[in-house]
RNA sequence: GACCCCAUCGUCUAGUGGCCUAGGACGGCGCCCUUUCACGGCGCUAACACGGGUUCGACUCCCGUUGGGGUCGCCA
């Protein structure tokens, strides 16, 4: 085991999206690989032929990728090892540590309704531990149907966990479970065993629900001769409503936070600080300095709400860490999709949706921000925001844009240099603030009363576009005073 | 219910017996900057669940209570 290189996993099951616990737990994992040079492998828990679906597989792997998650060799599916976990199954019970079970789902059921109605003993009862060969002879060949189960010694179980510590467990709470179906094909609890063996898993990081597994699986690991992995349980996420973020509960597939503008570079960031923690004040992180921190001393061993508010804090942060060109090529297909321009107009003024976003950037919290803030660069087909409309439109204002167009006619070029001038002068000829000036023509040249500097404004869209939308302002003023 | 885990501001956390009149971040609030909206800067708000011990001294150690979470499938 000395000489292993270390290799952590990941293995979601496809009944549902990854959801951002899965998503933390094979962030974990990947941060310890990378930290310690291991490797890092991707397993498809499908044993569950029923529930789980093909189509939920791209998906799943796709999240990972956004996250930026890369994984080592093949990506091993549990559906296409059936046959292969058989054998083990066969060993455990040839070798004595499994015995055939032939009671059925529905005696099963009964007996954990009734323990629960008296209160008593937890788990298997052990009903056909004690089946003499004869007589399991007899039922084979009577072709009833067996399932078979693990069997737990007495005594007491225990490990040290890499985030828990020393876990000790009285074997009495462990029951004599399932390993194989009696259609004979393995559980979960076989088939991960297995797996990880296989692939050589030498660090298992999962969340702490899976405890109680970690002690089933211990008992497989001893039955079969295997060396056991080191297990670390992380606390779980949880929910505003405090419980623990499932699929089941409808939780948001992690793609879904792609498409509402986060970056995955804060999404793990954010993610990497849920239950695991730098231990310095800064919060910050990239990928590179996450990997470089990541020791698994630093583990926290208490649950963590997963909090919208703080991830949109965190995608702010990692949008300003962005150079514009970055942030154009994310943006230039959200502003297509949301027809405010077409991809051939970008290309051929890539450098202004560069500017654009210069002036826009620190205003974004989400990248798809963008399309909200933006629409008036590439169109002057906007209303004018009502409020600011009755502020600032009125004749005085009109007046003022004449006044102002006029000024700029006489200019050759709008730069910021030439835009400040000309509100300036006008400013001062008109011995009025030029915050009197800038409010009706910011409306008149974008609609909305918020946005960059004026002048930035005014730069970018030049000083055709600039003329253009003063005359329609000007227009509009009038024609609204007479209605 | 049984078993297990956890317990510092609303949330994420720092704290490993004296450095704590408990630090940082998000949120909220206020001020400043400013042509607007943002950004930024500054400040404020707000926590050691409770009760017992141990100790010269407990947020830090122990026990109990309470609270929260998890597990209890021929699911994963």
């Amino acid at each position: 085991m000395t000489d292993r290189v270390p290799t952590f996993r990941v293995a979601p099951s496809p009944t549902g999206y990854l959801h951002v616990g899965v998503a933390r737990t094979a962030l974990f994992n990947w941060l310890f690989a990378k930290h310690v040079g291991g490797r890092f492998v991707v397993r498809i828990e499908d044993t569950d032929l029923e529930r789980s679906k093909e189509e939920l597989i791209e998906p799943i792997l796709s999240a990972l990728s956004w996250l930026g998650l890369d994984w080592d060799g093949e990506i091993i599916r549990q559906s296409t090892r059936l046959d292969h976990y058989k054998q083990f199954a066969v060993q455990i019970l040839e070798s004595g540590h499994g015995y055939r079970c032939f009671c059925s789902p529905d005696q099963l059921k009964a007996d954990r309704e009734k323990a629960k109605v008296e209160k008593s003993a937890f788990g298997y009862n052990r009903r056909c531990l004690e089946l003499s060969d004869a007589e399991i002879q007899e039922r084979i060949e009577a072709g009833e149907k067996y399932a078979l189960r693990l069997r737990i010694p007495e005594g007491e179980t225990t490990y040290s966990d890499m985030v828990a510590g020393e876990l000790i467990r009285d074997n009495k709470e462990i029951e004599d479970f399932i390993i194989a179906r009696s259609d004979g094909t393995a559980t979960y609890n076989l088939a991960v065993v297995i797996d990880d063996h296989d692939m050589g898993v030498t660090h298992v990081i999962r969340g702490n629900d899976h405890i109680t597994n970690t002690f089933k699986q211990i008992h497989i690991y001893q039955a079969l001769g295997f060396d056991i992995p080191q297990f670390g349980h992380t606390p779980m996420i949880l929910r505003p409503d405090k419980k623990k973020v499932s699929k089941r509960l409808g939780d948001k597939d992690v793609n879904q936070f792609s498409k509402e503008g986060i970056l995955p570079e804060a999404m793990v960031n954010y993610l990497s600080l849920l239950g695991w923690s730098p231990k310095t004040d800064n919060e910050i992180y990239s990928v590179e300095e996450l990997i470089e921190r990541f020791t698994p001393d630093n583990f926290n061993n208490s649950n963590a709400v997963f909090d919208q508010d703080k991830l949109l804090a965190f995608n702010k942060e990692h949008i300003q860490l962005k150079s514009d060109h970055e942030l154009a090529v994310m943006s230039a297909p959200m502003l297509v999709e949301a027809g405010l321009t077409t991809k051939y107009w970008l290309e051929t003024r890539w450098e202004y949706l560069r500017n654009v976003i210069a002036v826009l950037k620190e205003r974004m919290k989400r990248v798809s921000d963008i399309v909200e803030l933006s629409g008036y660069f590439f169109s002057a087909d906007f209303s004018y925001d009502a409020k600011a409309r009755a502020k600032h439109f009125h004749e005085e204002s009109r007046l003022l844009l004449i006044d102002l167009a006029e000024r700029i006619e006489a200019v050759d070029e709008l730069t910021l240099e030439t835009s400040e001038q000309v509100i300036t002068e006008l400013a001062v000829d008109r011995d009025i603030k030029k915050a009197t000036i800038i409010h009706p023509t910011r409306l008149a040249l974008s609609g909305v009363p918020g946005g960059p500097g004026l002048y930035d404004i005014m730069n970018l869209l030049g000083r055709k576009n600039v003329l253009d939308r003063l005359h329609r302002a000007i227009d509009f003023i009038a024609n609204d005073r007479t209605n």
